[in-house]
DNA sequence: TCATGTGAAGCAGTTCACAGCG
DNA sequence: CGCTGTGAACTGCTTCACATGA
């Protein structure tokens, strides 16, 4: 259906496209994808993962909805703001879906990955696997604590916060976990900023607001426990 | 104002209310609530807090809404879902709505929670200060490895999970924490809600359908780290 | 006077229903 | 024929703007 560009202000055919299989995304500004959408195409590739597993080679959206538990038409309408991947009448290739959502993710190159604050929860980020192997590779820490500092008891090497700059460059990492206490997030994050990390994934316990050129994301995990705890009903 | 019940069906005077500081929560259901409503009412009252540690007494929906980087109409909506707590031309008293939100979110009494599957991350969790103290309390963990069962290098009690039913009746846990590989994840919950539990926050990277009696919240790492991954610029 | 509380307006996200196409 | 892709309808969340009341 070669429609690779531009579908809202020019209708038109547009023949002789380079390739009729390119990413929409090519064009759409990457800033006008709802985030929600994003995260459910986590969801929707992280079931290919297991459907590929699996041996199942095709898959209908109304399939892949029931895994995520949400609606057929959802699946369709996220899908379709990257490119049209699937066949009429038939549904999506699992493999080929697959590979698709992994470029759109950008999880087909490794992003390298520095932690900030080796406490308890930056200690078991370094080690957790979905951040170490695949598209994420923790390449280093850093933490205020001089006891901490070497590669002793950690499974990645830990420096004093003034390294971030130098280490930053030399992994070329472009991302980070904040996993401080929230009277230093601000500082840490500023820190990182100004290093060169493009976004930041934040667990200390404020809102960050985000500094031109490194986006956060605030991820307190007191907050769905809270949900849980809201909805709890009185009555027992 | 005495506004204790049924605003909209019955927009009268409803004088002779028992008490003019009753939540507005106490008749209207729970579920009417909006979760993202719930999750910003967890932003303010850790603000809140945040304001009594500084010894700030008076707050108004401006000024939180700066904390938490929302707009002002944004937290004076979410408020008054819960009660007219605020003072016209004045604002809202700091440890006064502090205790008002805590009642909202059920802060106000201890929920005991245990945590299934005690690899790195559950580990990591049952450290967790947030975890640990105030309204949550994690009392027991359960794991498959009978190498992990005891009380030796864990900082909770260690269980085989044959055991759930017993362990979550004698500790009253209400709450639990799923913190296995996907695979196992499903009969987690199924004999987690089976013993009594009543919510679950699953890490598990699996959208689990709730089952009557036991909610479910899902909470995937992996999907705000691919979410800044999908953001960052190609261009570098 | 000043900031809350709240209808009304505006916008975003989801679902519907069917045209389009293999 | 069946399932995708998609305008249109709908639902729900956010922002606006102002009446309300200390």
């Amino acid at each position: 259906m070669s429609r690779t560009r531009a579908r809202l202000s020019r209708p038109e055919k547009d023949i002789g496209s380079p390739r009729a299989q390119e990413l929409r995304l090519a064009d759409a500004s990457r800033g006008s994808v709802s985030h929600l959408t994003v995260n459910r195409v986590s969801l929707y590739l992280r079931s290919l993962r297991q459907l590929t597993g699996e041996g199942v080679s095709r898959v209908s959206s109304e399939h892949l909805s029931r895994i995520c538990n949400l609606s057929a038409a959802q699946v369709r309408k996220d899908l379709a703001q990257f490119g049209e991947f699937g066949v009429r009448g038939v549904g999506y290739d699992v493999p080929r879906l697959e590979q698709q959502l992994a470029r759109v993710l950008q999880l087909d190159r490794v992003h390298n990955v520095v932690i900030y604050g080796m406490g308890n929860l930056g200690t078991a980020l370094a080690r957790f696997p979905a951040f170490n192997g695949g598209s994420f590779q923790v390449v280093a820490g850093f933490d205020r604590d001089p006891a901490k500092i070497g590669s002793a008891s950690s499974p990645i090497p830990v420096f004093a916060p003034q390294e971030v700059p130098r280490v930053v460059r030399e992994t070329s990492a472009t991302m980070a976990i904040l996993a401080v206490p929230a009277s230093s997030a601000r500082a840490g994050y500023a820190l990182l900023a100004e290093a060169g990390v493009r976004a930041v994934l934040n667990f200390a316990p404020v809102v960050l607001p985000a500094v031109a050129g490194c986006r956060v994301k605030n991820v307190d995990l007191r907050v769905p426990l809270e949900e849980l705890a809201f909805y709890d009903q009185p009555a027992r």
